[in-house]
DNA sequence: GGTCTAAATGCAAGTTGTTCGCAATTAAAG
DNA sequence: CTTTAATTGCGAACAACTTGCATTTAGACC
């Protein structure tokens, strides 16, 4: 919520702060957008070993730094937890595979959320939680 | 829309009625819920080539007949496009991973939506559709 | 600054879900 | 019954991750 540096974001949590991570969270920071791992991956020219950044992925979304951006099949989209409230609706483009984030989480308005030039072709609606199956251990 | 059988599904389109064919719809039919390929599989006793199924299951999208069912990142899931209306929530859950489709796209109170005992932790909202850059072509 | 050690990294190999190439089989048209 | 294009089964290939392990390194302690 703070700043916004890759040192802010990672201190006071016992978490080595290593060169890798550094430039990983820095890309992360610059981009401001739902990026995957392979996005990460060529914007820092293909040098970092990818298993790196997959462990770094991991450990961040566990420390609540990023989350995890739902996508149907293919990768995995994360984003900056510190940008946008934890459940607003997301704007994937069927053409070029982008997502954008959306303001609001209220009813409103598609129009106002979206600025114009988006055409919706489908809306996805998924709750997440425990089954009734679940809920009796 | 029609009856739902194997061949109703298929009739007046084209598509070649093999026995395997007959069976994958069968057990689609039957299910009545959301399946992955592999569900499929094994509901058929591991005994039908997995290729096969994904063939199957492509042409069936391809044809209308089923459709994807978003599902964060592990496998794709699909549901029979007669059953429900193409735009309802689903609920996933956390701990089975089973998931259940919902009644109602409009607003309405979650709990009339979902008969009790399911615990939300996480709702998804996505659009999916055409983004300014892609459409200036 | 130098030493030490647990944690992080790079590389290679493994996994999982899905797709592809190709020869053998089969639906269904004639 | 023929014929043939579509479909199938099988194995290999793929893509996105994940894991094992030897090497490197951050940073705690002197
Ligand atoms: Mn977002
Ligand atoms: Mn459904
Ligand atoms: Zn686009
Ligand atoms: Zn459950």
């Amino acid at each position: 919520m703070g700043k916004c540096t890759p040192e802010s974001l990672l201190e006071g949590r016992n978490i080595k702060i290593t060169r890798q991570r550094q430039i990983v969270l820095g890309a992360i920071i610059d981009t401001g957008k739902p990026f995957s791992a392979s996005d990460l991956h060529e914007s820092l020219g293909n040098e970092m070993d990818l298993a790196t950044i997959y462990r770094n992925l991991e450990m961040l979304c566990g420390e609540g730094i990023i989350r995890q951006v739902m996508n149907e099949k293919e990768r995995q989209y994360y984003e900056l937890a510190c940008i946008h409230n934890p459940e607003h609706p997301h704007f994937y483009c069927n053409i070029c595979g982008k997502i954008y984030c959306m303001k609001q989480d209220k009813p409103m308005r598609l129009k106002k959320r979206l600025p114009g030039d988006f055409t919706v072709e489908q809306t996805v609606l998924q709750y997440r939680g425990i089954c009734p199956d679940c809920s009796k251990e």
